[in-house]
DNA sequence: TGCGTCAAAGTGGCTA
DNA sequence: TAGCCACTTTGACGCA
């Protein structure tokens, strides 16, 4: 895991410390972390401890343990899909330096990022085919058409196993949670 | 306080 | 053997 002991430096991500002044509570992943200060040290074994393991008389039951990336962590993450889905392994470890992550975090939160996007793609794409399909025009559609068709979406794309999302076609809004 | 949601991490199969 | 995809599990959190 990560190094506990590595202080925040001040690379790249100095850049947008700054935002750290007006952001207070704009994003969840600040809710998360708040308590465990922004200064990105969350993959402490001190951080993880609380939820970490489990220690019973007689056997010792590992809980699975969750870091919460912090919101500049997940910001630059971010900026790093933004242009490029893919890293070397070069670049995945020095973004892991950069941002105190482990390369297998940051290999994995790329991995889980694109199935994310894939899924949405795919749900989107599903809808859209619903509705060339059907009768009912886009122009036509209400907003339970579109409801409909994405509920629909989701059950073509298995995401409803997983992620009952549904997709508002109608406009820039993002990925709403249903049902 | 229970439930829904998000997302990090686990699992398993596949490929180069 | 490492990395990917396609799920699946589960801890954390917000909200009614």
């Amino acid at each position: 895991m990560a190094d506990s002991n590595k202080q925040l430096t001040s690379f790249f991500i100095e850049d947008i410390l700054s935002l750290k002044e007006d952001k207070k509570d704009d994003d969840r992943t600040d809710r998360r972390t708040d308590s465990a200060d922004i200064s990105v040290d969350l993959n402490s074994e001190d951080d993880k401890t609380s939820s970490s393991t489990e220690v019973t008389p007689g056997s010792v039951k590992k809980k699975r343990s969750r870091a919460a990336f912090t919101h500049l962590q997940v910001l630059e993450l971010e900026k790093k899909f933004s242009r490029q889905r893919y890293l070397s392994a070069p670049e995945r470890a020095h973004l892991a330096s950069a941002l105190h992550l482990t390369e297998t975090q940051v290999k994995i939160w790329f991995q889980n990022r694109r199935y994310k996007t894939k899924r949405r793609q795919l749900t989107t794409e599903h809808s859209k085919e619903y509705f060339q399909k059907s009768d009912v025009t886009a122009m036509a559609a209400t907003e339970e058409d579109y409801f409909r068709a994405s509920l629909l979406a989701t059950v073509y794309n298995k995401s409803f196993l997983y992620r009952p999302y549904v997709y508002d076609l109608q406009g820039l809004r993002a990925w709403r949670p249903a049902l």
